[in-house]
DNA sequence: GGTTGACCTTCCAGCCAGTGGAAGCCCTAT
DNA sequence: ATAGGGCTTCCACTGGCTGGAAGGTCAACC
């Protein structure tokens, strides 16, 4: 397999898939005129980064996963240790970003949004009574 | 004010502050032995920065929003826009991670977690079956 | 006057995970 | 023979910083 058949299947862009091989994650052959070949295994693999990066794992948890995939002594507490530790920074962002939004919502709503020039989300942005404790100690 | 006053002032790193006034944020004066001179207006910048960047605004949204608040004419439907499409953005951004986070724990709920080498994380990731009409195409 | 140490300066490199584009082979079909 | 598509490498760029090296400046202390 060329690199765009494997491109198709694992619906990963060449480039990207490039990019894999650069950095080791998939060690394809070369033909005679200097094209990589693909082998089904290099295909399962890119199949697999494909799914573990749509599942938001790093470049390096993908490393690991690949590592005890191929490892059959693996135990799948430290899968799922990988996993949890995801799960976790998942959570993580879920939060931060609910907040935010929550923040940013609540702002939205209190904004005119005509022509005049009042605005509750610049005065926001700009309120100087946030960090207050800094600026008594400074004063 | 030097650039560890308005780091303080303002709780972004020197090293933001500077890369700010680089990219054209912030412009402060210089004195006689190059040390950056802050007025107080840059300080009210970077802290409406500071707080822009919180709330997750992109640098040029951030740049946008910096100029509408320097604008005595704007219309508040200006800034309300730039507000709400990164409101959206936040919600796509949850949407997609409470997807994922759904499948994760999913899949860690079913995995043992022991010595064993079976896992449904790894089967699910390795999996053959996902983009069959993809395969069938080409088979 | 010398020296420490904290502060400041610039510049260059790197992070993550690719993406875009140029310049140039290779292969097939017409 | 030539047109097109696919493949190759290489370099630069994205966002938003961050780290570190090499060196200038300043206030305090001995």
């Amino acid at each position: 397999m060329n690199i765009g058949d494997v491109a198709t299947l694992s619906r990963l862009p060449a480039k990207t898939i490039r990019y894999y091989e650069d950095i080791g994650l998939v060690k394809p052959l070369r033909s005679a005129n200097g094209y990589r070949t693909f082998r089904e295994s290099d295909a399962h693999r890119l199949a697999f980064l494909g799914r573990a990066r749509a599942l938001g794992f790093s470049i390096e948890d993908c490393r690991s996963l690949l590592a005890l995939y191929g490892d059959e002594d693996r135990a799948s507490a430290e899968v799922k240790e990988i996993a949890e530790l995801h799960l976790d920074r998942i959570d993580e962002k879920i939060t931060e970003l609910t907040e935010m939004r929550a923040t940013l919502a609540h702002l939205v709503d209190a904004c005119a949004g005509d022509h005049r020039p009042d605005c509750p989300i610049l005065a926001d942005l700009a309120m100087e009574c946030r960090g207050e404790d800094q600026l008594e100690k400074s004063a």
